[in-house]
DNA sequence: AGTTGTCGTAACAGTAATAGTTACATCGCT
DNA sequence: AGCGATGTAACTATTACTGTTACGACAACT
């Protein structure tokens, strides 16, 4: 489906932010959180700005600034992030309208349409049943 | 997400052709069908090809040739076709490995993978409730 | 006031998947 | 033999995500 590593890589910064809060510090740069990912720190800029678009972080620029969490990760879900990160729908319809003077043409939309509103209502569901604060913990738990 | 059209399209093709046969025809052309979903021949080909390996329809060369369906709609659904027609997973994890170094670079695999198998056996549940016989009802009783 | 470190964002290249198109060999019926 | 459709390769176009460089904006500190 290409599928992408939007999710992931968001919830991999909430966790880092709020393990590294958890440890006494005020906030988080890019860069480490980068660090942590393997990845650049614009993309977590970028994936972080659309986090406090959505309320989950706040930034403070200047000297010493960085990324500290807006909420309680208790209070925060998979959905919450799903819903910040990504925009579009699981599956898309045609792209080109479906010949109108065929039955099935005529009814296909609608009908996938309705399938899919209740299949992506099941995965919010779901993405709302666990907390960041679930993550870290599963996180914490890994053995090495 | 970067969503595609393909189970849109397969289910498309292959309510179509069913509806065909049910009005007495042998089989369908791959340029009925793009007609009808307002696409390309070849692409439909093509997911048809997919659909016949999973042993959903099956196909004629020659003169007077074409697709059949190789079960009845009502064995089909919505699971069957998603898996002949979607090999990747919903959600991916890092490109580049995270830093096993760090304690939520090392742990953040394991957990969101058993996040997202949950959720993606979740979506296979819902997309097995509905038959492809569901879904020709269903654009039948779309007004016009 | 100047220096410094970080965010915020634009701009562009690289990668990959889907989709559309053309072309043609192959097959099997008549 | 001719015909009509599949099966498939090859190429292009489009789109999205990702990675990277660059630089202005901003706030703290000396």
């Amino acid at each position: 489906m290409s599928a992408n590593s939007r999710l992931t890589i968001a919830a991999h910064a909430l966790a880092w932010i709020g393990l590294y809060q958890r440890q006494g510090h005020e906030v988080a740069t890019s860069e480490q959180i980068a660090a942590s990912a393997s990845t650049n720190p614009v993309v977590i800029r970028r994936l972080l700005g659309d986090l406090r678009r959505a309320g989950l972080v706040e930034s403070r620029r200047g000297v010493g600034a960085g990324w500290s969490l807006a909420r309680d990760l208790e209070s925060m879900t998979l959905l919450d992030v799903y819903e910040a990160v990504e925009p579009g729908p699981l599956f898309a319809l045609h792209r080109a309208a479906p010949d109108p003077g065929c039955v099935v043409g005529h009814g296909i939309q609608p009908a996938m349409q309705r399938i899919y509103d209740v299949i992506e209502e099941k995965l919010r569901c779901e993405l709302a049943r666990v907390t960041l604060k679930d993550v870290l913990q599963d996180v914490l738990a890994v053995p090495r």
